[in-house]
DNA sequence: AAAAACTTACGACGAGCGTCGTAGATCGGT
DNA sequence: ACCGATCTACGACGCTCGTCGTAAGTTTTT
């Protein structure tokens, strides 16, 4: 197989990952305390998604008493990088041509001072491509 | 409510929709051998995915005879948009800025050419707003 | 030690999708 | 009129994900 773990599926399962790259490792009620509990979620469902993010090979957990450390086992550029690449190979579907600008109008009209960014990634990107 | 109808949710849904806006009507079986057939997917599939749209009020539908015909009810350029900006939103979730480099990464992962794409689109659309 | 608080394990439910199979209605050819 | 082909309706199943509740240990507090 091409890879070792399974994509984080929804937005909660990323939600969390995402926090675990920001502290590197926690127990469950500190995720808990940061992502579930704000949103007014049980503290098992916190506990839930963490072990179904073990379950798909994304954190490592290490006992600690009662208590499991978790921490994340693939690098966030990794998960997002596959990420935005699924995202991107559907919504171009058959035909990326057409869905370039239906995309560049998405990212203005979420936030028109993106597009700026986008162009200076791609800027940056040639800069570094053709030697000069 | 801000709007009608509920986006197409899966690929194979929005495969279909996108079938309805290349011909225009259809019947089941129209679909069904363009769409589902070449998948290996049964009659029935086919033709519950339709029932789904119509759930949904995406496509409407027109007897004749005793078949019907089903026909797309929201434009190509309203659902892309709408499905554009839902990927996005789940991408970047808190920190756009971020995710920018990444989507231009994913975007010349999958096919360099595309970025010369994104890049005249970015242009054009800067064009078409500073007059001149 | 007994009670209260906390931890993990696990089953469950609903919703969304892809996927069928079956049932009942209808059409067409013989 | 009858049989087979075709159409729609609908329930079902598997899977994923968010979401809990409960059970069963462990730790801490009193």
């Amino acid at each position: 197989m091409r890879s070792n773990f399974r994509l984080p599926g929804g937005d909660l399962e990323y939600e969390i990952l995402a926090k675990l790259w920001e502290r590197g490792n926690a127990s469950v009620r500190d995720i808990h305390r940061q992502v579930g509990d704000p949103k007014g979620l049980a503290y098992t469902t916190t506990a839930k998604v963490l072990d179904r993010l073990h379950a798909k090979r994304l954190v490592t957990r290490e006992r600690k008493g009662i208590t499991f450390i978790y921490c994340a086992r693939i690098g966030r550029d990794v998960i997002d990088s596959a990420r935005a690449r699924a995202f991107l190979t559907r919504l171009f579907g058959s035909s990326p041509r057409s869905a370039v600008a239906t995309l560049v109008d998405a990212v203005e009209s979420l936030d028109p001072k993106l597009i700026d960014e986008v162009a200076q990634a791609i800027a940056s990107r040639r800069r570094s491509k053709n030697g000069t």
